[in-house]
DNA sequence: CTGAAAGCGCTAACAC
DNA sequence: GTGTTAGCGCTTTCAG
């Protein structure tokens, strides 16, 4: 009786299909006394197979062929005979086999992982980057796995080690600055890297990024050039930003000013933090003047600080934000910013990753991206 | 010569350090011809040490001990005598050998692993949730890798398929319905599940949630209670939000109201289509009433278009959203919406998770988490 | 085009 | 407390 040979039920409780047909496969010139053998063959360490996860062996028994080329029809469906893949595939189906790619992976040394650090999930700047570089590895067969580097206490060398354990085929990196057994641990991997929203001299392999001195420096060259005198700075407390807030004053000494306030406050950068900034700013004698600020999100809350004081914008106060938000632009029409080609950054860094995974000879290991100062409300009127 | 035996710059091309002292354990009594020893044996089918990534095996003849005693350090320090662990960790420091977890994964048949289905990153409303499951899951050692099923031509049982792969010891799943394979997949594989965002009857095993049905209802009664009479609706062709409308709109016509223009939109949400949305209300009769969107950002998109063709809110235009999304609260203080419990799903799905990994029987299968109506201007002025 | 043999790197189970 | 043996489920040779 077909539907006890292949104890279907046993299978796959769920699974409903008519009896007889289903298991018919011709490649397979067995008698039914043959295969009743086979299944009892999936006895295995005493674990009757109904409580076991199917392996490629059980799928190779049911179908009459060996198990490399079950491997084979699940892998390089190319190299099987259009008979014996279907008579493989019409089992994989009916017996819902699911391939075990730890397996797979230890085997072959190819995980078809790749492991991306991103600072945080609610950072709203990396969202797009993280969704590009995603989707374009998943459509080259790649999943991706996330290490969040941007709470407290973690430690980017640990979420490294957790990366590298699972073995990746490839690494995205948020930054270019590591400690240096990180960076060691990373080179040993003998991995593809590309290191991103960023510039350094010296990459561990491949660079997608811009360059945050230059967003400084272009940030207050240009407002110079618009007129503004007076410059303020709110920045979270991040080496970035920090870098971008360096930049921007010291463009500015150069052209003689000297007395750029600033606020300093903790990443992550809030909303909240932001009204308090300006609020600070304001206890302590600003008057008029532009802002810049490390983020939309605390621009955000400059901006609606100064309009609940009443001040006028960008008559009073203009405000400079970082990342070009969706949001932002949305909300606070007046607000300038600094837009950063985000889905470019996941785009080409998936790019370079699989260029590279796929064993090319990397063409460009670095891409300069650049920037633009988008300019909103900020025509000086002061 | 020490540093020619242990081929110290073969290991860890990047790693220094004194010489002589860093591989004298003491545990280790071996000559050091028998050392060297050792060192050649780590040629391996031809490929020199050198250039192979190093395993639990080299770890154990270089710190003169077997490999189960490696792998006893790395899992339970506790089983193994203090000197021995000292000097398997000295071996594993200076190496810099990263465990592969795939092949402990599938020797032990645990993957430390949870798969977590989410429609997508870029949307606002997931983001906490996702934030609070990885991490209280990395604190229990666990490793969090997601399937994005939000985008369109993503089939959930494709997802569902690649995440079964690799073999994880628990299932996030972001919602109820699932097609009959994808069920039969899930329960075939007998791992730890637990849905949210959404309640059922019949989950697959556990459940964390709330109830879209009565969110919508809640909110219809809470309106008609502030005396509202002209009710509209702004919605995302999702499946949960369309649920959320029919209750809101059969409890409205349990009252009488009959006559409830809907304007659908499709996923997912954006500022522009409500913004679209609130436009075409208005083309086509709007005159005042309380509109009840899909989400904040679509009650953000429209609220604005409201703001812009002057219409007095709450005066004329009453907005209720769903999510309490952090940026609306800010942007819209007008805004009344759905608060959601979007942490505590996490934190309750990560624990339900962990305690039926560790075997324990779970106590509540089921968690209905609520919601609450957040009520910011919307008293009836109209 | 298909198969047999031999591992990938680790750990469970059982000795000692 | 530590070691030995025997796989986990798959894929890479290399034969045929």
């Amino acid at each position: 009786m077909p539907g006890e040979i292949m104890g279907r039920h046993d299978f796959h409780a769920a699974h409903a299909c008519s009896p007889g047909s289903d298991y018919m496969i011709d490649r397979d010139p067995s008698t039914a006394d043959e295969r009743s053998e086979r299944v009892r063959t999936l006895e295995h360490k005493g674990t009757p197979a109904s409580i076991r996860t199917l392996t490629i062996r059980d799928v190779a028994r049911l179908a009459g062929v060996s198990p490399i080329t079950v491997s084979r029809v699940i892998n390089h469906p190319e190299l099987v005979m259009e008979r014996t893949r279907d008579a493989v595939r019409l089992v994989i189906d009916q017996t819902g086999y699911v391939p075990n790619m730890l397996a797979g992976a230890l085997s072959s040394a190819r995980s078809r992982l790749v492991a991306a650090i991103v600072p945080s999930v609610t950072n709203l700047i990396f969202l797009e980057t993280v969704q590009a570089l995603t989707d374009r590895l998943r459509g080259a067969g790649y999943q991706t796995f996330f290490g969040f580097s941007g709470y407290p206490g973690t430690r980017e060398d640990e979420l490294i080690l957790a990366a590298l354990s699972r073995r990746p085929d490839g690494i995205f990196l948020t930054g270019v600055r590591h400690a240096r057994k990180t960076r060691e641990r990373l080179l040993a991997a003998r991995v593809p890297i590309v290191e991103t929203w960023d510039l350094t001299k010296a990459p561990l392999d491949m660079l997608v990024g811009f360059s945050h001195e230059r967003v400084g420096a272009v940030v207050a060259t240009r407002l110079l050039q618009l007129g503004y005198k007076r410059f303020y700075v709110v920045t979270a407390d991040d080496e970035r930003a920090l870098r971008r807030r360096r930049a921007f004053e010291s463009t500015l000494r150069r052209h003689g000013i000297t007395d750029v306030q600033a606020v300093e406050v903790p990443a992550p950068s809030t909303f909240a933090l932001g009204r308090e900034a300006m609020a600070h700013l304001l206890s302590t004698g600003f008057h008029s003047g532009v802002i810049f600020c490390s983020s939309d999100t605390l621009a955000h809350g400059v901006l609606t600080e100064a309009q609940s004081r009443r001040l006028a914008v960008p008559g009073r106060v203009s405000i400079v934000g970082f990342g070009d938000l969706e949001y932002a632009a949305h909300t606070a029409p007046a607000l300038s910013t600094v837009r950063i080609d985000r889905v470019g950054i996941g785009v080409r860094a998936a790019d370079a990753l699989l260029a590279s995974m796929s064993g090319e000879p990397a063409r460009d290991k670095v891409i300069d991206l650049g920037f633009e100062f988008v300019e909103r409300g900020t025509t000086c009127q002061q």
